[in-house]
RNA sequence: GCCUGAGUGGCGGAAUUGGUAGACGCAGGGGACUCAAAAUCCCCCGUGGCAGCCCCACGUGAAGGUUCGAGUCCUUUCUCAGGCACCA
């Protein structure tokens, strides 16, 4: 072993090693313990980010930790290759998507094997290869057997100047981000599988994932949205009846008009005959499809000029056209109760529309022109609806239920269950992706394509110019034979939405090679045990993993109702930006590499300056790392300056895992000290083995105070860090607490024979606790301890119960909650002893003067306190 | 706009079930070593009162509340972040 630490050859060594003895192939080994740890695979932009260092070094961490407890770890890693980026990468350089794609995942494979990630690449999945899509495509063919996909008109983002779909990333402030024109609502035909036949079990199955955190439950929740209401009619004399669906059918009275989208039938009718209306309904299409837009714009309406009969009073109420409501969701049309909807009562002060108030609280003032929140309770108890003819001094749920009731019994309406969670459309109206295995056929429609057919491929060699898809523009590509009639068909040239691919993956990875989507090894595997990705994720993508696990199932090919256990959401990493302001007055961001900071006496920044000129920079904020704001930080050139542990340790140590990570090179220089001293003072011990020769066995039973102080930290050591990685998943902590070991063990200075062997106690089980995080150091250093190279499957250090033991404790004594004193008393003391050494306590005395306590608290282990 | 989180020293963070606020690391200050510098090692380091010790007061975004005791629970509020269905 060298006396200096160098990470290069230390990491080649141990990476050569595991490469050599296929250290992380894993079998199905029937009668073992499987532990099944994922993180999210990466879209294969170019190269790693700091996020994905971070991702992928906690699923290390934990598969590492795992399998010291002995399990069966699988741990494998693909690349998410459909998308986008690798669009525009070929608009702006010229190289087909899928060149570039490879290209770019070969690279950041190799990365990957660089940060000594433990990876079984015999597993790896491409999600861009036939045959890996070849097996989603056959489940689509299936569930259109069965129903579950549905094709359907419905809204994209339209450029009109370049003619494209724009995906919401690409509509900036309401333009497209090339051709610069404002942007249009537009309906195309497009294909939805049934993701609300799933809503209720989606629903019901986050009962079911304890491992889960709260938060992402709650958004999972509520975005699937579950609500009771009332669907029912209002008939328009002349026309068909407006169906409109309401949570709220206690304040049926309380409606002044209703308000449907713009491309409603009604309101295209209504316009024939009216240009201001039709410039109106024209104007209102001109806003992208984001909810985010649509509920942040200006809410504008403009009457049809139609009236429809209130379903209970009989009274005319007007017909808005409105560009808040959407066609296609729900019936696109809304009633509207300005007297207690926030976003109605808004839009009713802005037109003049009448407000009525419908439901009264006792000692609350009702202000037609003034909104406020008590308006819409509708669970507060004391509330009661007024000026509502038949419901008048019924609460919300017998108001509810009464009209349920009577509409159902005269069959203008029914009870519904809704959900806000819409169908899943699939359609992309791009090339880089899946082909959608349908043929449409002059006399047959859509139909799938037969399984024997399968994969549609999509073609990788193609001029790529931005516009037009390649395979749109291709008639041979599209021209093909009905499957059923063989008469003269044409291929579906949609997409499937990338996160189609994305949604199972993880069972492909249980099954390999397999010639259907997933074998009978997946039962082996599943479900995973921990899954790791991004929060950002804790929506979509994890909602159509568990749907896709759900319809998988359903098809026989995967076990259980959930596809994951557990799941750990880490937080962005982010970084701060520096700037400079150029000649027309914009920033011109310089990345944090290239500035120092300079601090005054007491640590605080002073300013910045740029490393190559010295110049001044300006500090911006703290953001999350990004190409815009220049504040991304390689983790290669990282990587190359302190090697791979250092990397894995400071993204471990700087956060928690939920939190967002900030970055900061001094902190990784700060985990590189600790290393190189872990080292030394291995190495430092193992030299006095070289002179002295091995340490004798402990005595554990005849240790000195200090020896036995020293052993208690360390079996602590063990206890916390086990505890962490396990239980808490807090790996910032686990490293902390082998730190105080390593500052305690720096204070205890003894070469006698039991000073010697309770040092190799102590080294061993420090470079087995922080194997997980820095695999390679701690390899070469388990050589050299032990004499062995089988780290990986070492047992993780266990605490000694009888090193926990304590003879005294420390108490900490207050009066009237104030931190007094402190005490020691027998590890055994009873509360009586305990209270009187507290009183005993000449500080204590001072602020108790004399005076008896009236109450004395004892918190086992803890504390005392004293009421006076 | 809606949903979900977060806010603690100069900075990243710790405090696990309501029980010693600031573990651990970074930055900073002082010292040792050195011709010198770097590296390394040792000491100090929330704010105020005191030259310093002891000690005292204050202190977890803000304002209230519950409790013997609140960073932690409740109410209100501000700010920031993530998501909002075609970025992945």
């Amino acid at each position: 072993m060298q006396e200096t630490y160098d990470p290069a050859a230390v990491e080649a060594a141990a990476q050569q090693f595991w490469q050599t003895h296929r250290s992380y192939e894993v079998s199905e080994t029937p009668g073992r313990e499987t532990f099944y740890c994922l993180s999210m695979f990466p879209y294969p932009s170019g190269k790693l980010h700091m996020g994905h260092v971070r991702n992928y070094t906690l699923g290390d961490v934990i598969a590492r930790y795992q399998r010291m407890l002995g399990k069966n770890v699988l741990q494998p890693m693909g690349f998410d290759a459909f998308g986008l980026p690798a669009e525009n990468a070929a608009i702006a350089n010229g190289v087909a998507p899928a060149a570039w794609t490879y290209a770019n995942a070969e690279y950041m494979r190799g990365q990957l094997n660089r940060l000594g990630f433990g990876y079984d690449w015999s597993r790896q999945v491409v999600t861009c290869t036939p045959a890996y899509y070849r097996w989603e495509q056959l489940l689509f063919t299936r569930l259109m057997k069965k129903g579950l996909v549905y094709r359907r008109n419905s809204v994209v983002n339209w450029d009109p100047v370049d003619q494209t779909v724009l995906a919401n990333e690409q509509v900036i402030d309401g333009r497209g981000w090339r051709s610069g024109a404002l942007v249009e609502r537009k309906e195309i035909p497009q294909w939805f599988v049934r993701i609300t036949a799933y809503a209720q079990e989606l629903l019901d199955g986050l009962d079911q994932l304890p491992g889960w955190p709260d938060s992402v439950k709650t958004m999972q929740r509520n975005w699937i949205g579950r609500s009771e209401g009332l669907e029912f009619r209002f008939e328009v004399p002349g026309q068909a009846p407006l169906t409109v669906y309401t949570t709220r059918p206690d304040t049926l009275m309380g409606v002044t008009y209703l308000a449907v989208a713009a491309e409603h039938p009604l309101a295209q009718q209504a316009a024939a005959g009216n240009p201001a209306l039709a410039a109106f309904l024209q104007e209102a299409v001109r806003s992208g499809v984001a909810e985010a837009e649509m509920e942040t714009m200006e809410k504008r309406g403009m009457p049809l000029g139609i009236d429809a009969i209130h379903p209970l009073s009989g009274e005319r109420v007007p017909v808005w056209a409105a560009n808040f409501v959407l066609m296609g969701y729900g019936t696109g049309a809304v009633m509207a109760v300005p007297g207690h909807d926030e976003r109605d009562h808004a839009f009713a002060l802005k037109y003049g529309l009448p407000i009525r108030q419908v439901v009264a609280l006792p000692g609350l003032d009702y202000d037609p022109g003034r909104w406020q929140d008590a308006y819409a309770d509708k669970l507060h108890p004391q509330m009661r609806l007024v000026n509502s003819g038949e419901l008048d001094g019924l609460d919300y749920r017998a108001a509810f239920d009464h009209l349920a009731r009577r509409f159902e019994a005269e069959g203008r309406g029914r009870r519904k269950i809704n959900y806000r969670l819409r169908d899943w459309g699939v359609s992309r109206q791009r090339y880089w992706g899946c082909p959608i295995p349908v043929i449409y056929c002059p006399r047959c429609e859509a139909v799938p394509v037969p399984e024997d057919q399968l994969p549609v491929v999509l073609p990788e060699e193609v001029a790529f110019t931005g516009v037009q898809s390649p395979i749109k523009a291709d008639p041979a590509w599209r021209q093909t034979r009905c499957p059923q009639c063989g008469g003269p068909a044409e291929r579906e040239t949609d997409t499937f939405d990338t996160f189609f691919e994305s949604s199972w993956y993880y069972a492909r990875y249980c099954s390999p090679g397999a010639q259907t989507l997933v074998d009978e090894r997946a039962r082996h595997w599943l479900p995973v045990n921990q899954y790791i990705g991004g929060v950002e994720h804790a929506i979509l993508h994890l909602l159509y993993f568990r749907f896709f696990h759900k319809l998988m199932r359903d098809e026989g090919f995967v076990p259980g109702d959930e596809p994951a256990l557990n799941l750990l959401t880490q937080g962005m990493v982010v970084a701060p930006t520096f700037y400079r302001l150029g000649a027309d007055g914009k920033k011109q961001w310089i990345n944090p590499a290239e500035v120092t900071l300079e601090h005054d006496e007491r640590g605080q920044v002073q300013r910045a300056r740029h490393l190559g000129d010295g110049g001044e920079v300006h500090i911006g904020g703290t953001e999350k790392m990004s190409k815009s704001k220049n504040n991304g930080v390689d983790p290669q050139t990282l990587i190359d300056r302190y090697g791979a542990d250092t990397v894995r340790l400071f993204s471990m140590f700087a956060a928690p895992p939920e939190a967002s990570l900030e970055w900061n090179e001094a902190g990784v220089e700060g985990a590189s000290r600790f290393l190189k001293r872990l080292w030394k003072a291995v190495h430092a011990h193992l030299a006095l083995t070289q002179t002295l020769g091995p340490p004798p066995a402990l005595e554990r039973a005849a240790l000195s105070p200090a020896q036995k102080a020293l052993r208690a930290k360390l079996h602590e050591t063990i206890q916390k860090v086990g505890d962490d990685y396990g239980r808490r998943q807090q790996f910032n902590t686990a490293i902390a607490a082998v730190m105080e070991l390593m500052n305690a063990v720096g204070r205890f200075e003894d070469a006698s024979p039991q000073g010697r062997a309770l040092l190799q106690e102590v080294w061993e089980a420090v470079v087995r606790m922080l194997a997980p995080v820095a695999p390679h150091l701690t390899h070469v250093l388990w050589q050299a301890l032990s004499g062995r190279e089988d780290l990986l499957d070492q047992p993780f250090p266990r605490a000694d119960p009888a090193a926990l033991q304590r003879d005294e404790l420390q108490l900490v004594v207050q009066v009237n909650g104030k931190l007094r004193g402190q005490i020691t008393v027998a590890a055994g003391a009873s509360q009586a002893e305990i209270i009187a050494a507290a009183l005993a306590d000449e500080a204590v005395q001072k602020h108790l003067a004399g005076q008896t306590p009236k109450k004395q608290i004892v918190v086992p282990g803890k504390l005392v306190n004293l009421v006076v």
